[in-house]
DNA sequence: GCGAGCTTTTTTATCGATACAAAGGATCTC
DNA sequence: GAGATCCTTTGTATCGATAAAAAAGCTCGC
């Protein structure tokens, strides 16, 4: 393969020269320039960029550590971030953390090998004791949860507040006993916790009251478990008129143990989801949902991971971002 | 940061010997490894992959060109693949194509820059036409389509004989008049062309007439296309009492339009889709499905890649995989 | 005690591109 | 026409790691 000594001995310039018109330097004269497009042409030259960034210092690349990208939610995220990047000129590799908190972890030494530039790490496993591990030498950003007050740029859904939103349209469309499906409350920061002060905030604001037995736990936030947590209730569970589910994942596992239960939605029960992924709008019944705008979170993302890229010193503090977010009323909640 | 020249100085040996040690090469003496590792340790160093990567030539990341990596098809595929990488230790750069024929040439020519070792490939918008591109100097593997002979490996779904398989399931519950929801029938390689195939042999074998009203065309497989499409059926289309849709996606797009409708599935009409994605099993109802076995078609793609990529020479011939498929029946055709 | 045949370590050159500084031309001013 | 100034081009050194070959240390057996 051609290298630009090849290209520079062709076109009868200094290699310099070849680098000059493959980055675009002003003052290189119109004919230089096309006798050395013409070389590159001829020899079909490709610059080798491990080269490049062995010399530049940087790789162009910028990892993404999500659970798994075959989960809706993260598969949407993914997708945003992938485009958004390549706005930026940049690729994405992606890691699968599988949520492991371990995995999340090595994600940010990866990084420090310089195989990226920088990364974008949607965190679940990890906790408010691992903010030590964010103090890292690499831009780092983090996604979808909210804060734990680490050394890097966050970007954050609005989640108590959403949560609360959520909760409250149920209210407003009738229920008094509001079942919330959630992963196991862990701490005060993954997405189950906030989600789950969001429905609190709610009830109280409502004057509902707060019925333990209302608030479901499963072990991991799959369809599966979802379906069978909702098959439990319905079967021998306490008298419920409304579901928030903290993802939509959830509440298709939800609606199918409804189902099953022969529960109707939204006559008997009403359901809301959280994240609006696609297939959400063409369930059967279509599920409302928080929206929280995706690819404004994933622009924000690249943007404060690009800045970061540019000043090498760390800036001075941290940035972060919220979220704006809508609700998508259809039909599980009686339209 | 520190680099290899760093450690070297600071374990009293040469850098070549700190890269013995971290390439695990035989003949370091223990005591000379131990003082290695305690200085890499000690300085905190990571090797610069920028640097290895130029000497070595390789890059340890293959490029995955997919049209989304938010479709379910295709999350599922890719999370599949980066884990079979993973077990090969490398990474997966995504790119998206959006199903465009420009892009998926363009992901052929960017691994030539040398940023992969080498390229799996869905193929979506090429079509036999473009034979000519593939004939590139690195590692590519096709994915997804059938074949169109090219100078490539190929890792290909029995699409024919699994959607025969469907419609034969189909025409087994009692279905006479078949539909079959798929895309513009373009070339023959194309999924859409390969699955409508399928389902004429199906038909013929079963000696039933096939009738063009039924093949029904949308223009792209996305849910919204196919519900539409499935409604506009329902409402002023001829009789049907089955639907083999091409995807899962289009199936979930069709069971919505049809619940519009205020169809039946299965009473009236039963379903069938193909790809079985996770959420096929949570719908409502739950949806019958071929399942071509995601997994094992990653394995194979990317074991043939890293074939490819340990001769450097181009072997005499390009293998192919079928890979083999299950019909998954749920309540979509009656259970 | 000496060379054969190991094991262990170092030296040297290189992967391909680019930063930097400096040199070679052209143009302009007075 | 000389010098200043700008535009254009070119050497040279370097990014950090590793391949290949050479050199230095050991361990034997005879």
């Amino acid at each position: 393969m051609a290298t630009i000594q090849d290209v520079a001995k062709a076109a009868g310039v200094s290699a310099m020269t070849v680098s000059n018109v493959i980055n675009d330097h002003p003052h290189v004269r119109p004919a230089t320039r096309q006798r050395v497009l013409e070389a590159m042409a001829r020899l079909d030259y490709r610059v080798n960029v491990a080269a490049r960034n062995l010399r530049k210092g940087r790789t162009g690349t910028i990892g993404l550590a999500v659970p798994e990208v075959n989960r809706p939610y993260y598969g949407r995220l993914a997708a945003a971030l992938i485009t958004a990047a390549d706005r930026h000129g940049l690729r994405v590799s992606i890691e699968q953390t599988g949520a492991r908190r371990e995995n999340e972890l090595a994600a940010l030494s990866l990084s420090r090998n310089r195989l990226y530039d920088g990364l974008i790490l949607a965190t679940v496993g990890m906790g408010p004791a691992d903010v030590g591990s964010l103090e890292v030498d690499h831009p780092v950003v983090i996604l979808g949860e909210r804060i734990f007050g680490g050394p890097v740029d966050h970007v954050a859904m609005p989640n108590v507040a959403a949560a609360a939103a959520a909760t409250r349209h149920l209210i407003e469309r009738g229920c008094r006993r509001i079942a919330l499906l959630c992963g196991e409350l862990r701490d005060e920061v993954d997405v189950s916790s906030l989600r789950h002060a969001g429905y609190r905030q709610a009830l109280e604001a409502a004057g509902l009251p707060l019925d333990p037995e209302l608030v479901l736990s499963v072990p991991s936030l799959t369809m599966d478990a979802a379906a069978r947590r909702a098959r439990a209730l319905a079967a021998d569970g306490p008298a419920f008129d409304g579901v928030f589910c903290v993802t939509d994942t959830v509440a298709m596992g939800a609606l199918r143990g409804l189902a099953d239960a022969g529960v109707r939605v939204p006559g008997q029960v009403k359901v809301i989801g959280f994240d609006n992924v696609d297939e959400s709008a063409f369930l059967v019944p279509s599920l409302s949902t928080v929206d929280p705008d995706h690819d404004l979170m994933a622009e924000r993302a690249v943007a404060l991971l690009v800045a970061r890229m540019g000043h090498e010193g760390r800036p001075a503090h941290q940035e972060e971002f919220v979220s704006t977010f809508s609700l998508v009323i259809r039909e599980s909640t009686g339209r």
